[in-house]
RNA sequence: GCGCCUGUAGCUCAGCUGGAUAGAGUACUUGGCUUCGAACCAAGUGGUCGGGGGUUCGAAUCCCUCCGGGCGCACCA
């Protein structure tokens, strides 16, 4: 309907700049918003404001101008001018009962564009924790914004792939190979010191006295080993002399044993633990797969290196006290960055590039990465590799979700997988639901800091307004099973012409609205708007229900309220379904 | 020190590309169930929009500056 009207004012515009009242070449943007105030009318405009000055005319003498320009509409009641020079619109009767059969007739794709309408490719990458330990409670912010983000881009018309970049190379999996390792030391009563750089989480124990069960003392080592590598060493440097002597005892396919009952334990827990949250993916993309051979088995290249080469064809690589470094200042960065290091092996960073450049070469427009804040630093030096190479930055977009800052009796929980002092996310789901976790998690915008207080999570968890958004829904499903039980029919209809009381033009309003919220919402990667909607229109809802009688009103004036009650379940339904939030029959 | 985010009612937060008296929830004070679910509705109290400048018809919103929080500044991932 907005998008309408909007085109009958740009029409009056048009009008106006043939007879030259506005100059032909003055650029035009047509402001047109829903109203704040009921005596404002449904929509405004300041255009008569904006134009005021270059069409050298009193504001309210241009708009009037534009009202006699309008060209005639079914859809308007009538026009004001108000104050300065607003225009203001009413929108006739019709035209707002009209939203009933457009829900009706849409149902559950109302305010939803037609499948890949926009003809643009998405990926989505969001959450992508290290398989180094289960979800806690700041990655579940991650995945309630990422996952809502995704169903809201899939509704605008965009065609969305979500992605999860599975980082299972690297040092953090040897640590958690190796620590699993010393685990499995301590099973066989090899009284070592669990050293306290390795991850500490009793996940750890647990699949250590599986490889126990399993290998029994068969790879094993002593004390004096251990000691003999690390002694003088600083931890992280005795760290690494740890997982080379896991490697050299274990051997290559015992370690990869080692490797794999780590990674895809914590991987299932992980995938287990999303689709719980009713987050699901598209694809896990291993970082490995980047390192795997190109061609032949043997061969020597694969993705990263092919990465780097493409690289040092360019002027951007440069050789220097040992290391590869990659000129990532030529494109604003603070400094160079190390793509080799002096022993050869690539950084993350060269393997980022490698995966950026796979995504892009999957033929997405745009891909969109979900990051936590902590890595905002790290988006100059992405970009700045995507654009040496040749390609567009700008098809990137990096959206930062702020931490999650967890308290619990007001003091601060740390967060560190290593220490394994964290809040699951698996914990947070089972203590306050599904539902309430992902309501709390989409309400604020990504790049506001949220504090969450676990007590409070608790105990203000009947006050969550999901709730009040889910017994609106409910209350629609209790009053046509009422309906029934009374053996009271409800029939079709199309003439709504006694919905004329305050509540019910309220109620087709917020109706009326949604396809913009979504459309809005989208545009701004911000799910949360659909939350504040959603408690919006639960509350018409809720005043409708508490001003009118639906059974007991005179059969056609109750045909004409339940088809709008219909409507209304239908879009709490649709926006619910948005943020990934179910809509129970009953509570 | 530099960079990113942030500062709106006692508390938790909205406020769209500047627009008409700054909005919700919660808390507090009232009123509303012999009725389709009161997990609800209605009304009220409560704000120098962190401070100070500037831009203009008009600023919570844009610019500058200062102050206060969070995070980041590795040959870690």
């Amino acid at each position: 309907m907005k998008q309408d009207l909007q085109h009958i004012f740009e029409q009056a515009i048009e009008q106006l700049k043939t007879e030259g009242t506005i100059a032909a070449d003055q650029s035009v943007k047509l402001i047109f918003d829903r109203t704040k105030q009921k005596e404002h009318g449904d929509f405004a405009t300041n255009v008569a404001l904006m134009l005021a000055k270059a069409a050298k005319m009193n504001p309210r003498e241009l708009a009037q101008k534009i009202v006699d320009a309008l060209p005639e509409s079914a859809l308007i009641q009538k026009v004001d001018i108000a104050g300065p020079g607003f225009i203001n619109m009413f929108v006739a009767d019709d035209a707002k009962f009209a939203v009933i059969d457009s829900v009706k007739q849409a149902s559950e794709n109302y305010g939803i564009a037609g499948k890949n309408s926009k003809n643009h490719r998405i990926l989505l990458e969001f959450v992508s924790a290290n398989p180094t330990g289960p979800l806690h409670v700041g990655h579940g912010r991650g995945a309630a914004y990422g996952d809502a983000l995704g169903r809201l881009l899939k509704a605008a018309g965009y065609d969305v792939q979500k992605e999860y970049y599975v980082n299972d190379a690297g040092r953090q999996m040897d640590i958690l190979a190796t620590s699993v390792w010393l685990r499995y030391l301590q099973a066989a009563d090899v009284g070592i010191n669990f050293p306290e750089n390795c991850y500490q989480g009793d996940y750890v124990a647990d699949m250590g006295a599986v490889q126990f069960k399993k290998f029994g003392d068969k790879h094993v080592v002593t004390i004096t080993d251990i000691d003999a590598v690390t002694v003088d060493k600083e931890p992280d440097a005795a760290l690494d002399a740890i997982i080379a002597l896991a490697k050299s005892t274990l051997g290559e396919t015992i370690y990869e044993d080692f490797f794999q009952l780590a990674l895809q334990e914590i991987l299932d827990d992980i995938r287990t633990d999303l689709a719980g949250f009713s987050v699901d993916y598209d694809e896990w993309f291993s970082e490995r797969s980047l390192f795997q051979s190109i061609g032949s088995a043997e061969s020597n290249i694969n993705q990263v290196v092919e990465a780097i080469d493409k690289l040092k064809a360019t002027d951007y690589l440069y050789q220097e006290k040992g290391a590869w470094w990659f000129k990532s200042t030529e494109f604003g960065d603070e400094k160079d960055r190390v793509v080799l290091r002096d022993n050869g092996a690539p950084t993350y960073f060269a393997s980022d590039i490698a995966y950026h450049l796979n995504k892009f070469n999957r033929g997405f427009d745009t891909c969109i990465d979900i990051w936590g804040a902590d890595h905002h630093g790290y988006v100059p030096r992405v970009k700045a590799a995507l654009q040496a190479l040749n390609e567009d930055p700008e098809r990137l977009k990096v959206l930062l979700v702020q931490f999650a800052i967890l308290y619990r009796n007001g003091e601060k929980v740390p967060m560190s997988t290593r220490s394994g002092e964290f809040v699951k996310l698996a914990e947070l789901r089972e203590e306050v639901g599904n539902d309430a976790a992902r309501f709390y998690y989409v309400q604020r915008k990504p790049e506001q800091h949220m504090d969450f207080d676990l007590d409070l999570a608790k105990s203000q968890s009947n006050d969550n307004p999901v709730y009040y958004v889910q017994y609106a829904h409910a209350r629609i499903c209790r009053v046509f099973s009422t309906a029934q039980e009374r053996g009271i029919t409800v029939d079709e209809t199309i003439d709504y012409s006694q919905l004329t009381s305050e509540t019910e033009e309220t109620l087709l309003t917020a109706l009326a609205k949604f396809p913009e919220v979504v459309q809005a919402a989208a545009k701004a990667f911000e799910p949360h708007q659909i939350t504040y909607y959603l408690r919006d229109l639960a509350n018409a809802l809720h005043s409708y229900y508490n001003a009118c009688k639906f059974l007991d009103s005179e059969a056609e004036l109750r045909n004409q309220r339940m088809a709008l009650l219909r409507a209304t379940q239908q879009v709490l339904n649709n926006g619910l379904t948005l943020i990934g939030v179910s809509a129970p029959q009953k509570m």
